[in-house]
DNA sequence: AATGAATGTCGTATGTTTACAACATAAATC
DNA sequence: GATTTATGTTGTAAACATACGACATTCATT
């Protein structure tokens, strides 16, 4: 049984774990960059944005949709990803919380 | 050939994904921490504060001084493990650029 | 109702990560 | 020089991630 000890860890670490676990693979950081770029919530068009086989960038999003980073509606026979402000935002006070801990500044190197 | 595509991404974006995956999983977040609290280059000990086998631990940390999070250097029967203060610094810096792209504040979700 | 466009889903091959036990090494102490 | 202590290294099993082709679905248009 592997990946099993995730869960024996502080909540905290865990949630900023699977964060950055999402933003771990270039085609998802910038799949986030294209979707706040157009704003409005394309979706398709991303995979001609990237050198992957559509296949495979529907695959990451379902992996940002399945982290809660962005959002994913069917309307008709196209998809509006969008997005997910909120998590977004927890996403950057958790890092920014970790940063803030390790305190670079005041921290001696070697 | 899988996760061979990733050297075909910007390199900015090649590097951030690569810092993030480093902190993909609680105990390299947890190493980290501790690294920086006790300032004073301890290792080993690191292993008790864990819920993980000694190996484990060092298979982390290990990954963490690949990545060149940390470094470590053989002293004696110690090894002396601390942070790389200039690559968590680039890590903030990208990190931190990403977020300014996002523009979350005046960004349109859903 | 047939065709095409935009997507999602399934299956599959291969590579990577996690987790640990068992063994190896190297300095310090008895 | 034998034992202990602190580590690293190797090997291995299972889980997970990446990448894509082939097939399914669903709505719009002819």
């Amino acid at each position: 049984m592997t990946y099993t000890k995730v869960k024996e860890f502080e909540v905290h670490l865990q949630e900023l774990s699977r964060l950055a676990n999402l933003l771990s693979h270039p085609a998802r950081i910038a799949i986030l960059k294209y979707l706040a770029e157009t704003k409005t919530c394309i979706s398709g068009n991303i995979a001609q944005e990237l050198p992957l086989s559509r296949t495979t960038v529907s695959q990451h999003l379902q992996e940002l949709k399945k982290g809660k980073l962005i959002t994913g509606e069917i309307e008709g026979n196209t998809v509006c990803y969008c997005l997910n402000i909120e998590e977004l935002k927890k996403f950057q006070y958790l890092i920014g919380n970790f940063f803030n801990d390790l305190d670079l500044e005041n921290c001696i190197g070697c």
